[in-house]
DNA sequence: AAACCATGCCTGCCTAGTGG
DNA sequence: CCACTAGGCAGGCATGGTTT
């Protein structure tokens, strides 16, 4: 019975071999022919993989995947379906910010990224709120223009243009422009859940206010 | 009952050839 | 030049018979 679900499983995994084999070959820009030479089989094997005609042996499969730099463990576990948008114009770019903070986010409606990135822009006096934020997550960023203070974990750090920050969410922090001009810092984080001054605030998660103390 | 061996089937892969 | 197909070969595996 095992193995019957064992076979069941291979059977069901090797219908999908051939279409991304076919698929990295071509991002590859490679042929059959090109391909095959490159591993020592020959184009009409790489032809009856692709067509699922035949399931390729491990040690085919192995040597196919070399001509492209690819692990046997890499290529099943590539979902080319997962692939979204690639290129997010300015327009595009959704602002979940409040009073004072403009928050860019990319790619906001990929829901299977695990990355956030986000364009922020601090108006002058502005700041991520009176509570310090903690959140499971790591972050990290790069001020562009202006200058920020970043509370992480009872440190208070000055931040100019140039400077980076990365830290762990958990530890409580807080963004504060004390300037009275604009501060712009491109921000990551991972995983892309629960990022504290926008999708949080915007979904009314949790309602923390961000100030605009001037 | 266990171990060994012969047989046939299945499958991956090859060469040679075809059609677009 | 490309992808694909047909036919054949070789190795792996399951099965059944024989021997110990």
């Amino acid at each position: 019975m095992l193995a019957l679900g064992w076979l069941t499983k291979w059977f069901f995994m090797a219908m999908e071999v051939g279409d991304k084999l076919k698929t990295i070959r071509k991002m590859h820009g490679l042929s059959q022919r090109e391909l095959a030479k490159r591993v020592g089989l020959t184009n009409s094997t790489i032809s009856m993989i692709e067509s699922n005609a035949v399931s390729p042996s491990i040690s085919s499969l192995k040597r196919i995947l070399g001509g492209v730099s690819m692990s046997i463990p890499e290529f099943f576990t590539l979902n080319f379906e997962q692939q979204s948008q690639v290129v997010f114009r300015a327009e595009q770019l959704e602002d979940t910010g409040c009073e004072g903070i403009e928050h860019k986010l990319v790619g906001v409606t990929d829901k299977t990224s695990n990355l956030t990135f986000a364009i922020i822009e601090y108006q002058g006096a502005a700041d991520s709120g009176t509570q310090m934020l903690s959140h499971a997550a790591e972050v990290a960023g790069t001020v562009l223009d202006g200058e920020i203070e970043l509370t992480v974990g009872g440190t208070l750090y000055k931040l100019s243009p140039g400077d980076s920050y990365k830290f762990c969410a958990k530890l409580p922090h807080r963004f504060s422009n004390k300037s009275t001009k604009p501060c712009k810092i491109v921000s990551a984080q991972v995983p892309a859940k629960l990022y504290p001054c926008a999708l949080t605030i915007k979904a009314n998660l949790f309602p923390l206010t961000c100030n605009k103390s001037q």
